[in-house]
Order: C-alpha cells, then structure tokens, then sequence
DNA sequence: TCCTATGTTGTATG
DNA sequence: ACATACAACATAGG
C-alpha cells in the first residue's frame, strides 16, 4: 500500500507512544524484517528507551530515541498502528513496543518491509544517504533534467519508480504523473522534448504535493478527477478523455494508462 | 487452481 | 563501472 503519502500518514500514527519509555518489547528476531539489523542489539537498546520524534523521507521512516535510531520501511504490505494496553499480537506482528498509554505495533504479512536499528545520536547512513524528494524546493528542473539524462534509455515508468532517484513515487503514483503529463509510460527520457520533459517535472511534483496534502493529512483519497480513483476500477475510463483505460507491465510493473491522451511511442 | 497485489534486491547481461 | 531487465522474496484474496 504505502507510498510517499500514505508512508508520511502512517509514521504519525504511533505518535500517542512518544515521549514515554518502551516498557516490553516484543517481537520475531528471527523474522524477515530484521534482516540486516543487529538483532539482539536492537531488543536490548529499544527496552526502557523513548521514543522522541519521527521523521519520513520518501519511503522511509525513521523514530529517532534517546538511544539510537529506528527505521522503518513499510515494503508492500506494512503498517504501523497503536493499540490499546493489553494487546496480544496476532501472527503478522513482527515488532510491538509497550509504552504505558499505547502498544506500538508494526505489522507486515508479506514480509517485504524492513526494520533497522542503528545505536547513537549521530544521523545513521541509510538516513542521509536519503536522496532529496521531489516535492522540496531543492528538487530543481536541473537536478530533474540530470535524472532523466541517467536513465535516458528505460521506459519512463521504471526511471519514476527509482527510489535512488524520485524517492516516494510508487505504482499508483508514476501512473498518475505520466496520465497528468499526457506521456505514455513506455517512453523514454531521450526522446522526450524539452516541453515533454518540462511537463514531467511539473507533473511530478504536482501529484507529490497535492498527495502529501491530501492521503498524508488525513488519508482522504484524491479526487475523482485524479487517474486514482479510476485505475483499478474494473471498467475504469480516463476522467480526461472518457475512454476506456489500459492496464498492461511496462518497466516490469502493472501499469494503468489512458489511449488518446497517452500516445504511445 | 491460477492470478493478482501501492516494493526492493540480487543477478545476469549489455 | 554503469544501466537495464527480470526473477525472487511471502502471504492473502478474488
């Protein structure tokens, strides 16, 4: 589910457990999510610890606490969620913080998802190794022009996935900004036009502004005007064009796309 | 049974 | 070394 809106809401939903200690701790060591995380240290570090603030870059969501920094990366089916005292995890809750008003939960069937730790106060790596999103001002018309001139040979809907790149940007919304540029996802960055490209870089930070104030504020869906609404609708038409909308893999990903108004290559 | 799924990563190839 | 393409990861639901 989450891309760089829902990640930005779904961060603030374990705010009612900050400030107050990490009273237990419990969680599946051995489970996928912790690959790559000193695990033991992690468990040891995190009980009796607090929790002070959290921050979300793109995908990834980083709670900084009075011992070192956690981070969170929802994969495809991750969630954050706060419980009441007393909650027992169910079977796909892989980490749950106690803190006396509310049980932190994150929870993950899939798998995908990621959790890290890193000890100390200093900002760890895979948080400022974090590129600058494309919804901040420093995101320029130069550095986007510099992206595309990378990867000017693949289809412009993997070169939007990449999160190196467009940090945040999902499925759901490369789909949105190609439909809103009027640029057929199968396209490539070289033979865009300089208009073409111009268009893209709007497109781009239009859809990623107008969806952190829209799902990150309170989840509430885009407008019917948007390609959202209508792209998994079985039947679905273009809300531009009225025609019928298309859902084919191009860039290795299931890809909604309206004909007429996308002209393919 | 078979297909799909809002993501990332390892591996092969150019 | 870098860019590109694709299978693999694990589970649930239609």
């Amino acid at each position: 589910m989450p891309e760089l809106a829902e990640v930005e809401f779904i961060r603030r939903r374990w705010d009612p457990g900050l400030g107050r200690p990490i009273e237990r701790i419990r969680w599946h060591p051995r489970a996928r999510v912790f690959r790559g995380a000193d695990a033991a240290d992690l468990s040891a570090a995190l009980t009796g610890a607090r929790l002070l603030d959290s921050a979300a870059r793109g995908k990834q969501i980083r709670f900084r606490t009075d011992r070192g920094h956690l981070g969170i990366h929802l994969g495809m089916t991750g969630n954050l969620t706060a419980e009441s005292p007393g909650y027992l995890p169910g079977r796909h809750d892989h980490l749950v913080l106690e803190t006396g008003p509310a049980v932190l939960v994150f929870t993950d069937p899939r798998l995908f998802g990621r959790i890290r730790w890193s000890p100390g106060a200093a900002d760890p790596p895979w948080w400022t190794s974090l590129p600058e999103p494309p919804h901040t001002p420093g995101f320029t018309f130069a550095h986007f022009q510099s992206l595309l001139h990378r990867f000017r040979r693949a289809p412009l809907k993997a070169v939007l996935l990449r999160q190196e790149a467009f940090a945040g940007v999902g499925n759901w919304m490369a789909d949105e900004i190609l439909w809103r540029a009027a640029i057929h996802p199968a396209r490539r960055p070289a033979d865009l036009s300089g208009a073409e490209s111009r268009t893209l870089f709007r497109a781009l930070r239009f859809v990623c502004r107008r969806a952190l104030e829209t799902i990150g504020r309170d989840f509430r869906d885009p407008p019917r005007t948007w390609l959202f609404p209508h792209r998994w609708e079985d039947g679905g038409r273009c809300p531009r064009t009225g025609a019928p909308l298309v859902r084919e893999t191009i860039g290795g990903r299931t890809t909604c796309w309206s004909p007429g108004r996308q002209p393919p290559p």
